[in-house]
DNA sequence: ACCTGAACACCGTTCAAGT
DNA sequence: ACCTGAACACCGTTCAAGT
C-alpha cells in the first residue's frame, strides 16, 4: 500500500510496525494481523518484519505488551480495599475497551511486563489486605484480571470480521430468530431479547458486570 | 494419515469430522484444527469437506454446537435461585472443562443451538426470579455463561501449542522469572507466585470463582 | 449424493545474499 | 544494522469434473 520513500525511509520501527498492527486489529479484526500484511502497509519485504521481531508470536506479545503499559494505574490511596480494587480494574478495563479484538491477548504478558506485573502487585496486595491468603488471592486476582479481558471482548462471537453494514444485518437476524421462537419455551429469553442482541457498548454492562465481581469478592470473605 | 478403506467408506460424516476436529482441538489446539488436516485424517480430498460444511465456519458453528449439546442441565427444582444458578453455571463448567481449547467457541452459538437457548432460559428465569428486570438479567446472564468460558479457557494465555514437556519447561521459566523479581517491589506477586504458575486445574480454582460469582449475584440484588 | 483434481490467493518461515 | 529474493510447506476456497 504505502511505498517507501524518502520520508519514511529507516523509519519501520518496531512500535511503527505495532502501532499500524493495532489500528489493523481495531479495524478488521486480530486475524487481518499478518506479518505480510503489516509489511505491505509499510512498503517492506515480509522477511524485514523478521530483523524487528524473531516470529509472529513476539509480534503478538509486542502487541500485548504495548496494550498493558497504557494503563493508567489510580494511585495507592487511603480509601477501601474494595474501592480501590475497582479503580484497578476499571482503569484495566478503559484501556483495552477500544480494542476489543486485541483484549485477548493481555494475558500472555500480565506477569512479563513490568506494567502487568505493577498491575498484578496492586490487585495482589488488595486481596491480601482484604483477608485473603496469598494463593486464594492469586485465583481471585487471576480470574478477575481476564474478566476484565472477557467483559472488554464485548460481543461474545469472535468471529468472522463485522463489516459496518454486515453487521447490522447480523443484529437483525439474530433479533428475527430469537423474535420468531415459541413464547412457551423461551418466555424469558423472548423479553430479554433487545437486551441480547445488542452488543453491549453500553457503559451499563461493565459497570453493572464490575460490581458483580467486586460485590463477589466481598461475598466470599463473608464466607 | 488413516487410508480409506472397506471399513470406512462412505462413513465420511459431519458428525465424524466433529468428532475427529474435537479430538485434535484437544491435543493440538484450535489453530490445528484445518480443513486440509481433517480430510487427511479421513483418507479425503480437503475438498470433500465441502460437501459436509459449508466452510471452515460452519465447521466451527458445529463444534460449538456439539459442545453445547453435550450439557447435561440440571432439573428444575424447588431450591432457591442461587443455589439453582449455581448448579446450571456448574453443569456447563464441567461441559466446557475438557476442552479448554474449544471453550472459546461455545458462546458463538448459545443463543442458536436449542441446548442453547434452553440454557440461557434457564439462567434468565432464575435471574428474573431472582427480582432482575429483563435487560438487566440479560446483562449478568451474558456475563456469567462468558465467565464459565474463562474459567475452563484455565491458563490465559492462548499461545503456542503447548507440547508435553515444552509446557513444564515453561512453567519453570515463569517461576523462575517471578522469583527473580525484587521482593520489595513484588512482594505479593512473589508471596503468590506458585498459585499464579500452576495452571488451576484444581476444582479450587473454578469453585471459588463460581462463588465469587453467584455471591456477585446475590450482592447486585442488595444494591 | 458424494468425492476428486487442478488451480488461486493467501499464510509463516528459512536460508542465502545484498548494502 | 537493516533489508531483499527465492523457495518451502502450509492455509481456505472456487470451479469443473467424475461416479
Amino acid at each position: 500500500m504505502a511505498k517507501r520513500n524518502e520520508a519514511t525511509r529507516g523509519r519501520l520501527s518496531r512500535d511503527a510496525i505495532i502501532v499500524s498492527a493495532v489500528s489493523l486489529a481495531d479495524s478488521e479484526g486480530l486475524e487481518a494481523v499478518t506479518i505480510r500484511r503489516l509489511a505491505q502497509e509499510h512498503g517492506v519485504t515480509p522477511m524485514a518484519m523478521y530483523w524487528h521481531f524473531t516470529d509472529k508470536e513476539s509480534l503478538l506479545d509486542g502487541l500485548a505488551d504495548h496494550l498493558i503499559e497504557a494503563v493508567r494505574l489510580p494511585a495507592p490511596s487511603d480509601a477501601p480495599w474494595d474501592e480501590q480494587l475497582r479503580a484497578i480494574l476499571h482503569a484495566f478495563l478503559a484501556t483495552i475497551r477500544p480494542h476489543p479484538r486485541l483484549a485477548g491477548l493481555a494475558m500472555r504478558r500480565i506477569l512479563a511486563a513490568e506494567a502487568g506485573l505493577m498491575i498484578a502487585e496492586r490487585v495482589l496486595g488488595l486481596l491480601h489486605r482484604a483477608g485473603f491468603p496469598a494463593a486464594r488471592a492469586a485465583e481471585i486476582g487471576t480470574f478477575l484480571i481476564c474478566s476484565m479481558v472477557t467483559l472488554a471482548n464485548g460481543e461474545p462471537a469472535p468471529g468472522p470480521p463485522p463489516s459496518v453494514e454486515g453487521r447490522e444485518q447480523m443484529l437483525r437476524d439474530k433479533r428475527a430468530r430469537l423474535d420468531s421462537l415459541p413464547p412457551s419455551r423461551y418466555p424469558n429469553v423472548i423479553a430479554a431479547a433487545p437486551a441480547l442482541v445488542v452488543c453491549r457498548d453500553e457503559d451499563d454492562y461493565f459497570a453493572l458486570n464490575l460490581d458483580l465481581l467486586v460485590q463477589g469478592v466481598r461475598g466470599l470473605r463473608r464466607g
